[in-house]
DNA sequence: CTGTTAGCGCATTCAT
DNA sequence: ATGAATGCGCTAACAG
């Protein structure tokens, strides 16, 4: 930055208020200064400026893995969120660890992100991981929450979720003659865990109900169980797209017809429920509403007026497929 | 730092040898400051560290898009590489855009990066961008390539692939008899470019081909394509898993069967090859050894004997399924 | 509007 | 093996 200074005849004190823009400069020496800067190829120096500014016009997110197409969405529309203020989204996978999950928030906060971002990998397990990131920075979490934590969260009303796939089944299913299953996430995660008492509060709490992992072998493996304990027809009703991708496709091998023989219902909205053959009937969480609330939660510094973490419910809406019978 | 030095009765040179670990303290010491640091909830500024050090332990990864499911294996088993060795991998989305892209460069390098690993948007507009990162920090360039710009490159050998994937096919189909198309992608990136070569390498320049983007919706439009051209069998040969599954699904629900009236070929290998019905055959790509092979490029520093560049390309496996017929 | 100066937090000299 | 002092690159405070 001094050989810019030298270069356009100024001080480093006006380069720097050039290339930041944080005020204003003399036109005639702003452009000597870019013009300077230009031919020496010189570009701010982001570490430098974090450390004077405590501040790093960066935020992180920690997702539990990569893989999982919901959390992918949800990278992609914060990134295009985050464009416009000019704050670089960063991502960091905490490979479904704790450890890494921990690791993760060290990194970040070591590097004064403005704001922390967080899909929780455990209910309970994620909490010191949370309270420290909350103890020193904005924190949100995203998607799942961890109680108690002081932090702020985003997400969908899973249990809302869960009562608009019972109207739509309601609707159209005889209940008294259809058996209904939910093929879910173990309660390790808050919205698991919200998505089976979801089930339970609207469908009943004795309905049958199998709890696996999110991904689509786990779907698999529920058709499996479902298939061996006798299950000819039925509705099933899951927990992420994921699973119920994974479910219809060992049922169609099976030589089931889906909704011939048994009704599918997803949950997540991801992109391939429309590119499943046949298209999946889902609850779809606005990933565009989650985006731009945590940008507002993030550019307002995270600070609410009463002082406690807000808590921000989405509604969640219906999208109809091919894969469960419309009402009439 | 100065206020662990106080309570530990030591330097803060002492305190920083002690966190760092880059020199033998006395473990007397060592262990006063270690209390002390806890007592106090100190953690190192990551900032002032890498500022001091010029480097941040951080290597970054620019990705074009999260949606792309090869994409994201790539990123989380290059997280799983890096673990190890007390790196953290941060993860940039180029939106699919050259212009954020470049932001993403400028951000990493800004940031200090140890090293920058990069998908390249695209095989001519990501130049500037790929040839500026490698000009101030170790640079690799992942599945695809940009030629002439001084960074390494890792990823497999495509026309490799497509030669596994004929001979697959010649030893089991009568190509004489069956008609052959192959589904890719504009050649906008090498990737696309080089499969499509590879395709008419293998199979004759004159077989038919349809070019669009990597993703299920354009292997759904090929497949309507194809059924309006009147196509009512044959062999499909895609550039990529996501356009294999869009198409088998339309083809699917357009009455065909897989592998009866058509076998479909994918190129990646991603998880949900096993997942689709039938499973499909494909090219896998070893996603471990291209992950590893960056860990050591990245631990030798970038730096090789001549000072050229390093390409390595890892050879592809032919992965069979249920989509297209073994041999005999 | 511009220049001078100080210091963000840390790892590294150099001296002991 | 330890401590004192320096400076990494930048911007904020202050004075003009």
């Amino acid at each position: 930055m001094a050989d810019v200074a030298r270069r356009a005849g100024v001080s480093t004190a006006t380069v720097s208020r050039t290339l930041s823009g944080i005020r204003a400069v003399d036109p005639d020496l702003q452009s000597r200064v870019l013009s300077a800067a230009d031919a020496l190829g010189y570009r701010v120096n982001l570490v430098g400026r974090a450390l004077r500014q405590r501040r790093s016009s960066t935020v992180g997110l920690i997702v539990p893995d990569f893989e999982n197409p919901f959390f992918s969405s949800l990278a992609q529309h914060l990134t295009k969120a985050f464009a416009a203020p000019g704050i670089d989204l960063l991502v960091f996978s905490a490979d479904s660890s704790i450890d890494r999950e921990l690791r993760g928030v060290h990194s970040f906060i070591g590097r004064q992100v403005d704001a922390l971002v967080i899909i929780p990998v455990d209910e309970v397990e994620s909490a010191a991981s949370i309270s420290l990131a909350a103890s020193s920075v904005a924190t949100i979490q995203l998607d799942r929450r961890v109680p108690g934590t002081g932090a702020h969260s985003v997400g969908v009303s899973n249990r809302r979720g869960m009562r608009l796939v019972h109207e739509h089944v309601h609707s159209a299913v005889d209940l008294a003659r259809q058996p209904v299953a939910f093929v879910g996430a173990m309660p390790t995660s808050s919205s698991g865990h919200e998505r089976l008492d979801g089930f339970r509060r609207w469908f009943g709490a004795d309905e049958p109900s199998l709890l696996g992992s999110f991904d689509a072998a786990w779907g698999q493996e529920a058709a499996t169980r479902l298939i061996a304990d006798g299950w000819t027809s039925g509705t099933i009703v899951t927990a992420a797209d994921v699973i119920a991708i994974g479910l219809m496709s060992r049922l169609q091998a099976a030589g089931f017809s889906v909704p011939g023989d048994f009704r599918v219902i997803g949950f997540d909205g991801i992109g391939m429920v429309r590119l499943a053959s046949p298209t999946l009937t889902t609850v779809r969480q606005p990933v565009e509403s989650m985006s731009q609330a945590i940008r507002e939660l993030v550019e307002s510094g995270g600070q609410t007026a009463n002082g406690e973490p807000v808590s921000k419910r989405i509604k969640p809406q219906l999208v109809l497929g091919a894969s469960s019978p419309a009402a009439g």
